[in-house]
Parts: structure tokens; sequence; C-alpha cells
DNA sequence: GGCACTTCTCAACAAGTGTTGAGTTATTCG
DNA sequence: CGAATAACTCAACACTTGTTGAGAAGTGCC
């Protein structure tokens, strides 16, 4: 009716965000939570005095606590797109090549690994991140094995529960072993036994 | 200084317990909860419920909730020995073995799955689960391979987190495709990749 | 019976949580 | 300027949690 066409976002009317957008900093300061904390032991009240803001106005821009969590356990474009080219190329090498992937997934910078890391700690109490991180194991891998039948569909989803397993004993139960071990090292160890679990050969 | 021997543990004076030993009752439905409910979500009410006790006669009995779930979490013996002795014997099917010893402990009776279930469910949230489970990887699998250099430690260890991935995402996690797998045939399919994993060969 | 001892009951506390609503301040448009 | 709009602040609510303390009730020993 008016001059303005309704469908385009409003043009930016009324008082302008605080210094550097206090909703980046809220959502920065959430996923170092989430990701450090979990989801349980992490609060409102702890995310807004990281971010240096209110804890009503995390719930004015996120709505809720699971809201939040969910946008911050979103998976990165650019995390994806590393476990779908792990499978693309010679299948020679095709294990140590998604065990790189896996590892250097988790320990890229925060924006790319912060997600993973509290989808898996978040996995066990919270129903999004249960789901999400079902979702990530049967299919992520799957996408790689299209039309080879259920048993090499087993063998992706079994290959990428022992890669979190993997990441996980590491990363958060801490083992020792493991933690002290270099990201080749690992691979290098890894990688012909999930080789030989993609392939199905002996 | 009295005819009784202050070392021996008093006769047994005083109200008796009521129906059914309370104190079983409390310790079975914490078990239960805590293996699948998690720790943060089980509550020392719901226990109290479901036991038919006062939430109060939890604390009186195991002091708190922290001892409550420490005393649920411990490995019963009859769970060490199957992992004790699935490393003895011929090193051919070593292996398919080990991931039998595995995946039978998780299924077996309540007493003995439970414990473990709890352990995995909480180690994410508290402290002695974290613990507890950090050294069962680190020592269980480690207790088969004195002596043989730190190599055969590491490759343990990554065996003992890969399996623990397989069943936190069967059994936890929920992924179809591993639900959906009867026992004999997982252990068929990994069986090969743990053994090489474990022998260091290729 | 009287005493010591244990089990059990009831009600409450203190702390922390997510969440809400009203009110204040800043900014842009007419 | 003044009205509209958005960002921000403050204080509180409703609820759940682990935990506590005082007392009632049962049971064996003198």
């Amino acid at each position: 009716m008016s001059s303005q066409n309704p469908s385009m976002p409003r043009a930016r009317i009324g008082r302008r965000p605080g210094a550097e957008s206090t909703r980046q900093a809220v959502l920065q300061a959430a996923r170092a939570r989430f990701a450090g904390d979990g989801f349980a032991a992490t609060t409102i009240r702890r995310i807004a005095t990281d971010a240096g803001v209110d804890p009503s106005q995390v719930m004015q821009f996120f709505g809720s606590k699971d809201e939040l969590f969910a946008t911050v356990m979103a998976i990165p474009p650019s995390a994806l797109h590393r476990f779908d080219t792990a499978f693309e190329g010679p299948g020679e090498h095709l294990g140590e090549r998604v065990v790189r992937a896996y590892l250097e997934a988790w320990e890229g910078p925060a924006e790319e690994s912060e997600p993973l890391m509290a989808m898996l700690r978040g996995a066990i109490v919270n129903q999004h991140a249960n789901t999400q991180l079902r979702d990530f194991i049967q299919s992520r891998l799957t996408h790689g094995m299209h039309g080879r039948g259920d048993e090499a569909i087993l063998r992706a989803g079994l290959a990428a529960a022992m890669l979190v397993g993997i990441i996980t004993s590491q990363r958060i139960i801490g083992v020792p072993a493991l933690v002290a071990t270099d990201k080749e090292t690992l691979v290098r160890t890894i990688g012909p036994a999930i080789q030989q679990l993609l392939a199905g050969d002996r």
C-alpha cells in the first residue's frame, strides 16, 4: 500500500546496536561456553556476563536457551565441506583422508570447531544435539556411500561412530595416551583400520 | 574396655530396615535412573519416588548425590573379568574377542550393564564419571599390553576409544544403522579392524 | 519397663535456574 | 521537534534442586 515493498526487510529504524554488534558478542560467548562447559552447565547468566550484556537481552535476541543452543550448534558449511571432500578422490588412502578430516574439523578455528564440540557435549542431555549428532553420523559418511548397499552404509556408520569416539576420548574424556599423540601419528595409526572397515576387504 | 571387641562390626541393634531392605531398593532405583537418564537429569526426589522412600533417607544412606552416583558407578568385578579374559588366549581372533567383550558387557544383566551405562552417560557432566571412564579406557585395554612399548599402549587406547564410540552411538545417540544390526554382525564387521589396529600390521 | 540405637517422616531452607514485563535510553523518520 | 522504533536495564517471579534438622516410630538389650 505504501511506497515500501513489504516483502523486503524493513529499513533499519530505531536505536542502533551497541559497540561491535551485541548479538554477535552473545553468539560468540555462547559458542565458547556451550563447547567448553556443555549444555547443562552453561547458564544464560554466564553467557550474558561473558558478553558484557544483560541476561534478558540474550532472551530477547534468541527466545530461549534451547533456541540459542540450536543456533550455536548449527554445523558451519565449511565443516560440512571438509567431510564431503574427504570422500572424493582415489580410494587408496580413503581411510587416512577421512581420519584427517575428522581430526582437523575439531581442531580448526573456533567458528568451525566449537559448534561441533557443543553438539558432542550436548548430545547426551539435549534433544536437539542428540538428533543432530545422530543425523551427522548416519548421513554424513553415508553421503559418500550412495548406492552401494546396506553393508556399505553400516560400515560408514561404524567408522563415523569410531572416529567420534576417538575425538570424545581425546578432547572430552582426556585419555592421556590420546592427548599426547600428535595428529599425523594418529592418522597413520588409525587410517589403515578405517580404510579396511570402509573397504570391507581383509 | 567392655566385653565387646571394638574392631568388629557392632551387632545389629535398633530398628530393623523396612521391607526388602530399603537401601537395596534405593540403590537399584538409582542405578536404573542414572543409567537411563544420566547424572544431571536424575534427581534425588525421583529416585526416592521410584524406591518408595523419602528423599531425605536417600541422603541419610548415601550422604550426597555425588556419593550415591559414585556407588552406583562402581564397575562390578564380573564386568572387569569380561575385559581381562578377552585378552587371554591366542592372538588370532583377538579383535573379535575384544569387540564381543565390549558389546556383551553393555547388554548384560542390569547389575552389570547399568553401572557402565551410568559411567558413560555421566562422563561429560560429572567429575567422578569422567575420571573413571578415562582410567577405564587408559588402563583396561592397556592391562593386556603390558611391556610391549608405548605404541602398543596407544593402539590399545585407540581401540578402546573406538569401541566406546560404537557403544555410545548405538545405545545413547541411537544411530539407526547401528541399532538395527545384531551383535554377531557387528563383531564380524568391526573385529578385523580392531584386530589390525591392535596388531599393528597391514 | 527403660534405654540405646536405628530407621523413617515431615517440612522447610538456601541457592540457582530460565523467563517475563515494565520501564529507560538512544536513534531515525516525518 | 516529536513520534515511532529498537536496544538496553532492572527487578522480580515461579520453579526445581540438593540438603538439613528435628522429631516420631520401631526394635533389641539391660
